[in-house]
DNA sequence: TTGAAAGCGCTAACAG
DNA sequence: CTGTTAGCGCTTTCAA
């Protein structure tokens, strides 16, 4: 036994720091009080609730999140699943997230994938056992214990979302509400616009991220469009490095080529067309008298070049608001969240239609 | 009471999921035993190991990491308090701590500032409820408040750490470990670098965002560099719309001032300095001949311009991994997290060196 | 308006 | 190797 009986830190475990029975000390009532006045003020006398102020202010008190959440069993916790943090694209959705969720008091816990639906599954787990209110994660694709722990906590009564995704085919649905647009739609779009453009023979120039799924289905659309009206399609692949350095090669790989008399090419990415952009004025291939060239994501960069680059505008942060909003509520009737298409708009330009 | 005694969920609150007590009758034996099969495997009989294995599977158990943290008093919690999630540079910053964390056993929750000290405070708060066992801050300005829960989460043995900024005088130590490199110290850098080109009369271009002050005290830095070797230097401050807009926008200033016969212009960050440059193109203004142009970041784009940008290399996501470390260290040691200077490099491109 | 009793789900400490 | 006892800090009835 230590002699150092310090009152104010005698406890055994714990952190040491005050709890509500301090501050209750300190004010003259009982525990209950405390949580009440913190939670209900207007429940609490004027004058009690003054003392708990100041007692409040005095021992420095901070709430428990874990005790509080442990016993009301309600949960102030919104976990979310992004492929890549880094990436401006889902950046932008989650600072949508974040502005969307401040002052509701709720708390995001956040983890990458890393686009691996194996580390989506690993980091499924770890954030339910958070207890999480609402689960957001990103896409449809999920391993079958994923979706399993996914449909478990939707049972539970916690909000699951899924966002970037949302195809109109009925046949995709997994019973989980969505955020986002129909990728293959974009990919016929973006083919539509170009075919509309007189373009005969087209490239799509795919991600070099093998598991970023969307990518490949904004292919799969523009391909499924070319070929219905009788246009050919080239499927290339970019590589992983620095995205314009990717478009670069790609640029180059499509003009050395002869046998791929290709006019237009649509990219996964507007860095990936931004780089070929480039390299295209470097080696005085007229765009879009040439080869015309389309982008996907809006990304600031493809205005400012010249020609500027067409492009498919998604809702970036939009998504990440409404999926804050869409939980919110979710959370706060009881209900199950609603599934909300949030349109891609497409940006004429120079890069596919001459001035 | 209610008929449906059904035994599978007979709680009266909690939220319904399995718990230890659930997979222990299951597995034959009590609770205790499965929490120790859940933390050291090792410590249990392999015949009992099994069969509780067996029961989580059936279950589906996850284990509520808030009643483990409140019994034990051990977090699993890093918090970040990063100024704008969106923003490309501390994108990556976090992208860099979630892969320093990932396989930890740590959970990352994040929250933006928007840059406003009073927001950082207000979060800081809702933070420190989860009893977070890291405390993740950008730069090292904070409100008298938070200055006081940051010092007193460090004292309750949380590890913080003050990331992006680590000035080299000792003045500025508030007790905090600090990750990043000194802000004045690049600005003056970065002058260094255009007066030893010969300039005599500089423009530093600030930031928009008034309460980023890390890139003011580079423009202090760089100003002070240019004054102590007799320089000229002219402060601007850039729009705060779309930062390659507000770059050219810039430019244009600069060239209609004829009272500012600026040769060289350094600006807050490379979008800025990208904005400028194209501009610089369109104009039919010589870069460097007319002038020099210098950024800070090393965002992507730089590097294909052309001339290519002449920036600052700052460890964007090495910080963020850096900051993982050092709590992770922290956490498992007992002390005090260690600061670290990331040096920041100098990546001379033609913008501001003729070929 | 305030308090007492009970318990959320889990783990530390000590036995057995 | 496994179990018992006590309690983390808070909130929910229900009662005064």
């Amino acid at each position: 036994m230590k002699a150092t009986e310090d009152p104010a830190k005698r406890q055994r475990r714990g952190h040491g720091r005050p709890t509500l029975h301090e501050v209750a000390d300190a004010a003259g009532v009982t525990r209950i009080t405390v949580s009440r006045f913190i939670r209900e003020p207007g429940k609490v006398a004027p004058e009690t609730a003054a003392r708990i102020q100041a007692a409040i202010q005095q021992t420095g008190y901070v709430p428990n999140h874990q005790a509080g959440q442990l016993a009301s069993g309600a949960s102030r916790i919104v976990a979310a699943l992004i492929p890549n943090v880094g990436h401006s694209i889902f950046a932008e959705t989650i600072q949508g997230l974040t502005e969307g969720l401040r002052d509701s008091g709720r708390e995001l816990l956040l983890m990458a994938t890393g686009y691996s639906l194996e580390h989506e599954e690993s980091q499924l787990r770890a954030l339910l056992g958070w207890a999480p209110g609402a689960l957001i994660v990103t896409g449809r694709q999920h391993t079958p214990a994923a979706l399993r722990m996914l449909r478990d906590a939707q049972d539970g009564g916690t909000a699951v979302i899924e966002i970037w995704d949302h195809p109109e085919d009925e046949d995709s649905e997994d019973g989980f509400a969505r955020i986002g647009f129909d990728h293959k739609a974009i990919g016929r779009t973006m083919a539509r616009h170009l075919l509309d453009q007189g373009h005969r023979a087209l490239a799509y120039v795919d991600s070099g991220v093998a598991e970023d799924y969307r990518a490949h289905e904004r292919g799969e659309g523009f391909a499924a469009e070319c070929e219905a009206r009788g246009a050919k399609v080239h499927a290339l692949t970019a590589g992983t490095g620095d995205a314009f350095d990717a478009g670069r090669a790609v640029l180059m790989a499509l003009g050395s080529d002869a046998k791929r008399p290709v006019t237009a090419a649509a990219f996964a990415n507007d860095h990936l067309a931004c780089g070929a952009l480039m390299q295209a004025q470097s080696l005085g291939i007229s765009v879009p008298g040439q080869l015309a060239l389309l982008g996907f994501g809006d990304f600031p960069i493809g205005r400012q070049l010249l020609p500027a680059l067409t492009t498919m505008r998604p809702p970036r942060a939009g998504i990440g608001q409404a999926a804050a909003e869409a939980v919110l509520a979710a959370m706060a009737t009881g209900d199950e969240p609603v599934s909300r298409t949030m349109p891609c708009e497409l940006i004429v330009r120079a890069s596919t239609v001459p001035a």
